[in-house]
DNA sequence: GTCAGTGCAAAGCTTTTGCAGCGCG
DNA sequence: CGCGCTGCAAAAGCTTTGCACTGAC
């Protein structure tokens, strides 16, 4: 499974970088230290960022970000759709949009918390034949699966 | 679409307090006023209520529960595998849980803010295929697909 | 020079916890 | 008549907003 995970998070990695930065300059925003630190976090760990996780891993780093500013950028972010939101429980994480519309789920395992990813092209074909049944027009999606990872099925 | 949620709704609907009210009772629980106000409440309109709106329920019917009840009483639910919960965006919705393992997943229109159901056997399927093929063991899962319903995309 | 971007602090919301008292069994 | 259930209030997260100031263009 981690190697899923592996190929899922690295294939793109450097490209939305650039593309995050592209887009935000397209829509007329200025580049501050404070969004191109969350910019350069999203695209190191890019897979289920809490905004907690994103402001302790920059602070860790010595940069004097606020709290504020990284939900801000989420919510920019989120708005020109560089970021999925996805919410796995208690809070919200956040990771980067690929642009060629490839994306994963989750999968969050019950006993030890740990979260996986995955693709699966039967699910995404099940998912937009249920649209089309429903004559909704299904933009984004988010599917999370609960239950024990092969570890602790094992322990 | 609204004949799929009757349907779902409704089907096992006069059941399911039976079945709630015997469990809590096997587990060894009393039974106050605002715990049953809340199996109540949730029988009565059993797709997708934030505790909040049970809550505002109770109170707009006269009954004087306090809204940690209404929280301790979801937890208590849940543990006992009585409700989902499901994390739809900002805060959580419980629905009661049909005893026959049947479920379904929702879809909300992200111009509106409507929240729909639906079945889908095929979306079903794939999960679970999915499921062995990672070797976990999937137990609860959620399905949340966002888009624009069939109103929003006439107008 | 202007105004978007930023850090800090305070406020808002959802959810949890503490506690004294009531009431089910 | 004990202890579980309850309401209220306070606390504990997560997220948003206000405000003054800094720095990008």
């Amino acid at each position: 499974l981690s190697g899923i995970i592996r190929r899922v998070a690295r294939s793109k990695q450097s490209r939305w970088l650039e593309h995050a930065r592209g887009e935000l300059e397209h829509a007329g925003h200025r580049s501050g230290g404070a969004r191109s630190a969350v910019l350069e976090a999203l695209d190191r760990e890019p897979c289920c960022l809490t905004a907690q996780e994103i402001f302790d891993n920059l602070r860790t780093d010595g940069r004097a970000v606020g709290i504020a500013s990284v939900y801000r950028t989420l919510e920019l972010l989120w708005n020109l759709n560089l970021v999925r939101r996805v919410d796995i429980g208690a809070s919200a994480c956040y990771e980067p949009e690929q642009p060629g519309g490839e994306h994963h789920h989750h999968l969050v395992c019950e006993r030890c918390g740990k979260v996986s990813a995955f693709e699966d092209a039967r699910l995404e074909d099940a998912i937009q034949r249920l649209g089309r049944r429903l004559e909704y027009k299904v933009g984004e999606h988010e599917v999370v699966l609960r239950g024990a990872c092969p570890d602790c099925r094992a322990a």
